[in-house]
DNA sequence: AGGGCGAATTGACGAGGATCAATAATGACA
DNA sequence: TGTCATTATTGATCCTCGTCAATTCGCCCT
């Protein structure tokens, strides 16, 4: 149930449980203390002036989090649902740097932007349209936390549809759309509305890919032509 | 000339320079080390299969990179423009952190992520329109590269405009179309093509909060909503 | 000064998705 | 089991911005 493990639990100082929508942590806080994720869900997340909410990633068992750029400075974390976390101080923290250098930069590591991949992130929601949003969303979660049922791989999903769509910075009713769609054409399947099945792994990665939008742009032209310039070499 | 140095000389292994477009470090490349940036800009991205390419990040003289979520094994670090860059290798980095725990730790602080905040960055790719993140980008660069110059305040731009798109996610048109308008607005001038100064400060602070659009969304209803429920709390 | 090339501007058009709105499904609780 | 609140689905409409295309601008080189 928890697939990567940094902390052990005699370098913990505490854990604490929290319901649905409750903090960890707000944007602001400098307490310097990483948290590991025990069970259930969290989201890192940043509120805007204008009301909205950008989620920036999620975290689930065994992930590690509070950090750097997605650290209390930066992001609200919240539980996405019922979860329990356990954190290790800033004391034991700078301890274990100078007793076991190796060990901790490998926990920075994690902390730091290692838990999720955020330059795939960006790349995601800077340039792809709706369906590969979603369909790249839905096999990282069945990457994480697909589980072997039967001779079935199910998915659950913790977050609801505004949280997908704050994730991946759309609507929920685009992201309502896009998953139906993906029913319709028998590509996934779903059980109730917080667990699903991918029926077509292959269709599915290839919407992830990106394909499924047909045009080229310009840009790739402009793209092309600056590798080809072979000008001022050092 | 250089705002931020978390690197000394004496710190530092070597010096390198590089023309435009040319790279530091490609993605998969695992030497460990960080660098710090002398003069000129390096941006951090990431290519995709179809071509199109995202900007993570812009360098600036002071900026350290190299580890963590944007470090060689997950982007390629290519100059904007002549630049020169110094470089500290994995051993004397592992030596710092012994020695001076709390200096590495500022160092990998900016290394990992501090550099840019890249929380901030992915709200504006997510949820801003073209004008609001046009706003945002040059009112960062101001605060980063802007120089008094008499009375006025002048900005290098030292990227092309599709760099600028690319790091915004959207196209080089759509940005040149919004900096003319920023211009027959009078809220910022251009000098030449990579030179401008902020004329009207204030209205593109506002501009960068995103008013100018004015509609407001039902996703903010969704959220107040949320915030009321006081449900299971734990 | 002129040629040539990459970069930037500007226009026209259409599609994707946000927005608004109404309804349906789900789950919690008495 | 029925009621209520929350979440999800689906539809209709509109607007921003991506795309394609045509110039124009600026710069380097001879």
């Amino acid at each position: 149930m928890i697939p990567r493990t940094h902390l052990a639990p005699q370098d913990l100082d505490l854990f604490m449980s929290r319901a649905r929508n409750r903090p960890i942590f707000t944007e602001g806080d400098d307490s310097g203390a990483i948290y590991q994720v025990e069970s259930g869900c969290i989201r890192l997340q940043k509120l805007c002036e204008n009301g909205r909410r950008c989620i920036l990633t999620f975290c689930y068992p065994g992930d590690v989090f509070g950090l750097g750029a997605h650290g209390p400075l930066d992001v609200d974390a919240e539980a996405v649902c019922t979860s329990r976390v356990s954190k290790l101080g800033k004391s034991k923290l700078a301890r274990m740097m100078q007793g076991e250098p190796e060990r901790a930069m490998m926990l920075l590591d994690a902390a730091y932007g290692g838990q999720d991949q955020v330059a795939e992130h960006v790349v995601i929601i800077s340039y792809a349209h709706a369906e590969q949003k979603l369909a790249w969303f839905l096999l990282k979660l069945n990457e994480r936390l697909g589980q072997a049922i039967g001779d079935q791989r199910i998915v659950e999903l913790p977050m609801m549809r505004a949280d997908i769509a704050d994730y991946l910075g759309m609507t929920f009713e685009t992201v309502s759309r896009e998953m139906t769609k993906l029913c319709d054409a028998g590509t996934i399947s779903l059980h109730g509305l917080r667990r699903f099945t991918i029926t077509r792994p292959a269709v599915l990665a290839a919407l992830a890919q990106g394909n499924g939008i047909t045009r080229t742009t310009n840009n790739d032209v402009a793209r092309a032509t600056r590798q080809m310039s072979l000008a001022e070499y050092h």
